[in-house]
DNA sequence: ACCAGTATGCACCATTTGGTAAGTACCTGG
DNA sequence: CCAGGTACTTACCAAATGGTGCATACTGGT
């Protein structure tokens, strides 16, 4: 236990990351700075209320920086800092993971859906 | 985008950490088996409604496997499964960036305590 | 004039997730 | 007999999080 509020680094690091769409935002810049649409369609089943909701956390938190180039129609630019870029860094690991065990995940997924029809049933 | 129904690797990996406590869970079992009571006292603030929900979970998910000594009183070990333990292993550098970051981060969590206070005010 | 695009706001609502509070069965020790 | 321990259950409730639907202002094209 830390003298802070958090048990351990992880519960930390899941303080800023937490969120459904915050870890798809960071694997997205992690690439490279992306207008707002572009991310919006990367990212695909995230609503407009939410993703600006995130976006503007992750800013406040000094993770990602937006740059608006006050034109119109607006054309703005979301883009890690180096304090966002280090986080990313961190998550890639765990997105390997997911990359490599994809097909096991899919499994218990579905396992789960299966149990929950079951319980519906 | 996959043929799944994940954005990318990353999106997999969260579906089966996702839930306020699993993290925490795995970081603990990461270091060896654990009972039940060592395992709640290890987390705090978790109740047990949720702590043998979560366990529950990931033990059907294949990433934590429980030992019933069948004594009484009762005497339950958990302990991570070799596919939990990649799992953890993926967490390690996440869990590293949150305990050197640590002072960052409750700074930003303080700030949208103080962001939050003025809101209500 | 209308439409589609950009990025975003907001009131209200829905869903998901986590918590409360009381309980269980059995053992041991006082 | 009672209290405290273990690990866990369950009905109901609360809080947090995410979504809906409609809105804004401006540009350029039809």
């Amino acid at each position: 236990m830390t003298t802070s509020g958090f048990v351990c680094g992880l519960d930390a690091a899941l303080a800023v990351i937490g969120g459904k769409w915050k870890p798809l935002i960071l694997f997205h810049l992690a690439y490279g700075a992306r207008r707002y649409g572009d991310l919006r369609r990367a990212i695909g089943s995230v609503t407009d209320k939410m993703l600006i909701q995130q976006l503007k956390e992750l800013e406040a938190d000094g993770i990602v920086h937006r740059f608006d180039f006050k034109e119109l129609p607006p054309k703005v630019e979301y883009s890690l800092t180096p304090f966002g870029q280090t986080l990313a860094d961190a998550l890639k690991p765990l997105c390997a993971w997911g990359t490599q065990h994809l097909l096991a995940v899919e499994q218990l997924v579905s396992r789960r859906e299966a149990l929950g029809l079951k319980r519906i049933a």
